[in-house]
DNA sequence: ACGAAGAGTCGTTAGTCTAA
DNA sequence: TTAGACTAACGACTCTTCGT
């Protein structure tokens, strides 16, 4: 059996009102109309369920049987399902999931971190790092809220992007290496020995193409698959390593390293917010990309 | 994937029926 | 006679089916 919701609420308004016409005004339609949704209701329940009174409608048993139900899935259905939802960052006791990757966090989570802390403090954030694929899976079934960073990958149907900011790269030394230039020359370049980091990023891809296409070839004596003890090499050699300017900027506080300018400019790239179209109009969502876009920009 | 045609639904107005 | 319920006819809209 298929029952019209708005049917239900007739019954309700003509149980209320005690006549078809006055329950037509209350719902705002024409009595005609009220009539013919009785007669339906009549038709799928198989009962009158109001009969003629003198003046009144009176409910049959029937009727009565179901009117206080009725009444309060309806109130359910107004006061609980159909409002708009509201978020409430103070309140919240949500998880949010990020997707970085190891630059993202350094770059991201701090200043994020402080942010979330500070304006939704029963908040929880996790952070995942997942290849293009799985990412572009976790978007579309919702186990990651956003990812940030450099992703190329998810330029695909149904995912949104706003770009943040660009990021450039510049390569990194320890603080009294031979090299005192603010930029290091094209020969120094590839007669150093370099310590490359294969972290998998598809950033790290872009620039270590950009370079082949320049014919620009490095001597790679260390390779590593994460930045985290990069600046503990850098300071006790005389290695040099390309990496996002952000993060050389991060360990010269640290450790006894210095950024030096590459010898050739080697392109910036977007990082970018990505989301998921149905998040689109989510309070939620609609509170976390503001807080994105006013701690790192949002173009 | 897209548009046309037909069926079904639900609203309206106009008029009829019924009970007080 | 009057108020209110009901029916018929019609139009607007939506959904489904079918052909291209």
């Amino acid at each position: 059996m298929r029952t019209d919701l708005n049917l239900l609420r007739v019954l309700l308004a003509i149980h209320d009102c005690g006549n078809v016409t006055a329950a037509a005004k209350r719902l705002g339609m024409s009595q005609p109309a009220a009539s013919a949704a009785l007669s339906r209701l009549r038709h799928s329940l198989g009962d009158p369920l109001f009969v003629r009174s003198g003046t009144a409608m009176e409910p049959t048993p029937r009727a009565r049987s179901i009117v206080e139900r009725t009444r309060e899935v309806i109130a359910t259905i107004d006061q609980e399902i159909l409002p708009s939802p509201t978020f409430d960052p103070a309140e919240s006791r949500d998880e949010v999931t990020f997707c970085l990757s190891e630059i993202g966090e350094v770059v991201f989570l701090p200043a994020l971190f402080d942010r979330l802390r500070s304006t939704a403090p029963h908040v929880k954030i996790r952070c995942l790092s997942l290849g293009p694929k799985d990412l572009l899976e976790a978007l579309r079934e919702g186990k990651v809220d956003a990812a940030l960073g450099y992703f190329p990958d998810l330029d695909a149907p149904n995912i949104y992007q706003q770009r943040l900011f660009s990021h450039d790269l510049v390569c990194l030394i320890r603080r009294d290496h031979r090299i005192t230039d603010a930029r290091m020359s094209l020969q120094d370049f590839c007669e150093l020995e370099h310590l490359q980091v294969r972290d998998g990023s598809r950033s790290q891809e872009m620039y270590e193409s950009f370079l082949a296409e320049q014919g620009i070839e490095r001597k790679i004596v260390l390779q590593m698959s994460h930045y985290m003890s990069m600046a503990a090499i850098i300071e006790r050699s005389d290695l040099v390593a390309v990496l996002p300017r952000t993060v050389a900027n991060l360990y010269v506080q640290y450790s006894s390293v210095r950024p030096i300018e590459p010898p050739v400019e080697i392109p910036p790239y977007s990082l970018k917010h990505h989301w998921h179209a149905r998040n689109q109009k989510d309070p939620r969502h609609l509170w976390l990309r503001k807080q994105v876009v006013e701690l790192f920009g949002g173009e």
